[in-house]
DNA sequence: ACGATGATGAAC
DNA sequence: TTCATCATCGTA
């Protein structure tokens, strides 16, 4: 079984994108060859109420793309030398996105953009094959037990109320 | 525990 | 134009 997620599956509300996303592929594929890991690990990032997302001090040239369509990419650079990959979801002109933190044996998320050679080329771009890049229901089904709701990571600036969110979700 | 390493956004 | 910060990682 492969399907390709199509913007239907990503325009759902955001925190229910990331509980299902857990257990898809992403598939990356550049010269021929394919790369298809499992998620294992992401973020939510939910609104601009919330203050742990770059979406909260408004829209700019950065992270203007979370302003767009569900199933986009949005991909920045961090400390000087990492890039994050997210994927944009919910409606269109409502600010969020979920941070691709871990696929297959890789954990973290600077460590997947190395493996699967994202950069900010990728911001902005559609996630379907056409482009490279894109996400697959392979069939399998991560089970209640096998899903843990944990605080995101890095985001204690944002304040208590909203670093200490279970906007993390985690393959177990 | 800390340095790498540079873009970003807010303040001046 | 300066400055602190940053959705991290490798080495110690």
């Amino acid at each position: 079984m492969r399907v390709i997620l199509e913007p239907s599956f990503f325009s759902q509300p955001a925190l229910a994108v990331g509980r299902q996303l857990l257990g898809k592929y992403i598939v990356r594929a550049e010269r021929g060859k394919e790369v298809a890991l499992p998620i294992t690990e992401l973020e939510v990032y939910d609104g601009f109420e919330d203050r742990a997302s770059h979406a909260f001090r408004g829209k700019t040239p950065r992270n203007e793309v979370m302003w767009s369509d569900a199933g986009f990419l949005y991909v920045y650079f961090v400390y000087g030398m990492h890039w994050m990959l997210n994927v944009v979801v919910g409606k269109k002109n409502y600010p969020a996105a979920i941070l691709i933190r871990g696929a297959g044996d890789i954990s973290g998320p600077a460590r997947l953009t190395v493996k699967l050679n994202i950069t900010g080329a990728q911001s902005g771009v559609r996630a379907i094959p056409a482009n490279g890049i894109w996400f697959e229901d392979r069939g399998v089904r991560i089970s209640r037990g096998h899903c843990k709701r944990l605080p995101r990571v890095g985001v204690a600036r944002a304040g208590a109320e909203w670093a200490e969110k279970p906007y993390r979700f985690v393959v177990v």
